[in-house]
DNA sequence: ATTGTTAGTTGGACTGGGTCCACCTCATGG
DNA sequence: CCATGAGGTGGACCCAGTCCAACTAACAAT
């Protein structure tokens, strides 16, 4: 996604584009890679030098609540981040700590037992070791 | 289980039966909670008063590596034990923050695109709203 | 243009979960 | 009965994430 886009993305989900906000969404719409905050933070520094890691905080947070970005808790201590909002798994690998997206229907999963739930998110993270590390 | 059960547990499972094992071990496998390090850690105190967290982490993390308990990381700044090992999923009520079981066998999916990797844990998460905050 | 107002940004202080590490205790074996 | 090693303890420490007060940019009203 090319950066005017990202703006008018951004309006279309009542998210006013401040340079940062922009900045973070492009970073986060053109890699595969679930950066942690603090890949984005080190990655946009050289850009804008003045950046806060708050800030990053903030925006992440906010794209989350405005839908258009998902937080990835596969592992405790890290948060990693997903512009990609579609249905689908991460498998983390256990030896180079790469996280990889798969394609994977979850629509159709509902919880028996307590059908009464109303289910807002799902999440499928798988872990082991991927094909380069075996 | 009772206590002696867990002994016998233990020790099929290369864990050494100290009172603490015993204690940690017994309260989660005899609760649905999903509990936290913390909670584990308040309601052992009581019985254990020299208890000491590191205790309760090294413990968790010695039933993990055993395999005889698992780690659901649903939230983001929250590890949650679970003595059941079984393949099922869990729902955590964005209201009340219960987390619950429900029976779903992850057994049978793989990743789609990236069939080389050797998965070895599945989890599958749900967040939303229960039935009774509704 | 000027001022008021609000949203957004900044960075330092703070919090709390989790880890580290040196010391202590207890069980087991010679 | 002592030696050894595994397990337990608790205080220091680390670090991701939050809080908060001050600063800045954008915009509205006059």
């Amino acid at each position: 996604m090319t950066i005017e886009h990202v703006g008018e993305f951004l309006k279309s989900h009542q998210i006013k584009p401040s340079y940062q906000r922009l900045k973070v969404f492009e970073y986060l719409a053109n890699t595969t890679a679930h950066p942690t905050v603090d890949t984005i933070y080190k990655a946009l520094l050289p850009e804008i030098p003045t950046l806060s890691k708050t800030t990053v905080y903030n925006t992440l947070n906010l794209f989350v609540d405005q839908g258009i970005a998902q937080l990835i808790t596969i592992e405790e201590n890290e948060a990693r981040y997903d512009a990609d909002i579609s249905s689908h798994g991460h498998f983390k690998c256990e030896s180079c700590e790469q996280v990889l997206d798969f394609r994977m229907d979850l629509g159709e999963l509902s919880i028996k037992g307590h059908e009464g739930c109303k289910i807002h998110h799902k999440h499928l993270y798988f872990k082991g070791v991927c094909k380069d590390c075996q």
